[in-house]
Parts: structure tokens; sequence; C-alpha cells
DNA sequence: CCAAGTATAGACAAACTTGTCTATAACTGT
DNA sequence: ACAGTTATAGACAAGTTTGTCTATACTTGG
């Protein structure tokens, strides 16, 4: 991987999560990070393909932190406890990893995209259930259904957060969980 | 209240929800209405102006709907089924009230609109809002939690019916609040 | 040390954006 | 019926957007 491509993604990825993908133009990564615009089309066939990349980034950050997130974690409970806490570190700026909260990027991007068959919306949907699949191999199979309740409850907390300010909802969430066990 | 301003308000209200405030420009607006821009420069004193007017008819619709769904509940349990099948027939195009399903509205605009700050970011917060308050005061105030609990998991299901094309959340929802009381 | 690949600055094209303005026409209430 | 409001079409300004291209220079492997 070159590495003016690299640096080409991370500051694309830092800019589209901040603002937005339809607020933030080729000019300005390419102002920001000082590189030409012929080395970024040297890269990238399209804006469209800087966007997917940038998403495979924030796919991969995304992973290897809930992966660190969950590694500890050996009963179901814990899987629990680690991962909603874990989003709340996330809502409040402490998971330096993930960058300054701004609600989840793949919501946020499948918002600005409305067909659901663009390469973009299809991999948002990917990214869930990347997600989902994680999360799954740290459940023990007894209980088919809380891998759902841990989906739905983890959605909502991250929309609660990002649009209406309450992150309180991680706490919360892990309340409900444990009455339900 | 005009009926070229009405006009405008819907229209734009649909291509919005339909496609994202960023992706649709005054002149679209203009020419789908058939209506001539200084007419819609009369009424409104700039797109924002326009957006949250659209915001404001997106929430009226909502609310309405929303009351009449709950309308008829006189137990918790049936507040949370109504809500919920009412959200099920959202997701599947079955609630004409709210136009074709392309995610909730409110969160859609967060996410093109970065600063928290921003009338429009704020008219996004104070809907969920609203919804709260109306959920809230159709319940009885023996269980403080079960309102936290309702709203998490209605935007849990509504991010995941848009963002993952899963539409089976609400059945399950009710089945885990079901087994909360 | 030189050839091939990679990067540079930035002009340019063509289309789009929001918003202003002019000059004309069509309603509407008294 | 006429005065005052409201709407019209569309030119225009000033700025943005993505993407192409040219001509020059730097870097690196063999």
């Amino acid at each position: 991987m070159s590495k003016k491509r690299q640096q080409l993604i991370d500051i694309a990825l830092q800019l589209f999560y901040e603002r937005g993908i339809n607020s933030v133009g080729i000019n300005e990564i390419l102002s920001v990070s000082g590189i030409a615009k012929k080395t970024l089309y040297n890269h990238f066939t399209s804006k469209e393909d800087l966007v997917l990349a940038a998403l495979e980034q924030r796919n991969n950050n995304f992973i290897i932190w809930l992966d660190l997130i969950l590694k500890e974690a050996n009963t179901d409970n814990e899987v629990v406890n680690n991962l909603f806490n874990g989003l709340s570190a996330w809502f409040s700026n402490t998971a330096v990893e993930l960058g300054d909260f701004r609600g989840c990027f793949f919501i946020n991007t499948s918002a600005e995209f409305s067909d659901p068959n663009s390469k973009i919306s299809q991999y948002c949907r990917e990214h869930k259930q990347q997600v989902r699949y994680l999360i799954s191999q740290r459940l023990s199979q007894s209980n088919p259904e809380l891998i759902d309740t841990i989906c739905v409850l983890k959605e909502g907390a991250i929309t609660m957060a990002y649009v209406n300010h309450d992150l309180s909802m991680p706490l919360k969430c892990i309340k409900i969980i444990e009455k339900l066990l």
C-alpha cells in the first residue's frame, strides 16, 4: 500500500466522519493533506472509490477496537458489560481509536446515500453484519435471542447518544439485559 | 398559510426525506413544484429556513400518526403493542401517512448536519423529546424505567430496519418488553 | 546512473449550488 | 374596477462541485 494512498484514506475518513461525506469535497481533502489532485485520481477512480476505502478503513478500526473490548469476556454477562461499557467510552471520547464521537459512521453514511443498492449502502449493511457476527462468536450459543437483543439495544444506544445527546443508555442497556438473563 | 408556501413545504419534505437534504437542490424543488424561485424566497429566507419548515411538517405528521396509534391503548402492554406494530407497519410501507420508509427523517438529517448547535440538529433533538413525552403520557407512571426501554428499542428498531434491512425487530422488541414486565 | 514510475501545481471544463433581481402578469378584497 | 399583493420566468452573480490534463520534477530499483 502506497504511503500517499494511506494518507488520503486517513484524512478522508477523518473529515467524512466529522462532517458527513456530502459536506466534504475532494478539494478540501487535497488541501488538508497537501497532496495533488492527480495523485488522488491515480489511486482512486472517483470520490465514491475513496469513500469506499474510507468505509473499509473505519470498519477495520472498529472491528479491531471491538475485538479488544470483547477479548477478555468469558461469560455472556461479561460480553454485555464490556460491549456497553465500551460504547459508553466511545460516546464520551475515551476510546481514542475511534476518534471524536459523531454517531456511527455507517448509519450516518446510509442516511446520506438513499439508494439501498449502491455499493456504499451495501458496505454499511455488511459492516453491521460483521459486528453482529463478532459479538455472536463471543456468546454462548445457548441463548439465540440474546444476540438480537444486544444488537437492537446497541443501535438504539448509539442513535440516542448522537441525536438525543443522551449518554446514559449503555448503562441502562446493561440493566435491561441483566433482567432478561 | 399561503397555498404556494404549503406546496413548497410538501414537495421539499417529500424530496428531502426520499433522498437526503444535501442531495436535493432548491432548483429541483422548484422544477418539481412548478413554482418560481422568487416565490420561494418570498416565503423562506434561505434553504435552511425551508428545511426547518419541512422538519416541522414531518414532526406534525409523525405526531398525528403516533397519537392515532396510541389512542386506544389502555394498558402499558397495549401501548407497547400498538407502538411496535405501528413501527412494523411504517417499515413495510403500510402507514400511508408517513410515506415510503427511508429511516427516520430526524436521524437522517442529524447525520447530515454535523454541528449539534445548529437549529436543524436542535429541532431533531426536540422531535425525539416530543415523541418520548407522548409515549410517556400513555404509560402508567408506575414503571419509570419502561419509557427508557421503549425508546432505546424504538431507535434500534428504526435503525436496523433502515441500515440492516431487518424488518423483524418490532416483533422481537415486543417480546423483549413482555419478558421485562 | 538512468529509466520507469510516481508526485507535483494548477489551469481548465462542465455542471452544479444558493440567492438576487428585473420586468411582467395574475389574483383578490373592498 | 382598481390598488395592492403575490406569482411568474429566467437571467445573472459568485461560488461550489468532480474530474481531466499538461508539463515539470522527484524518487527508486536494477
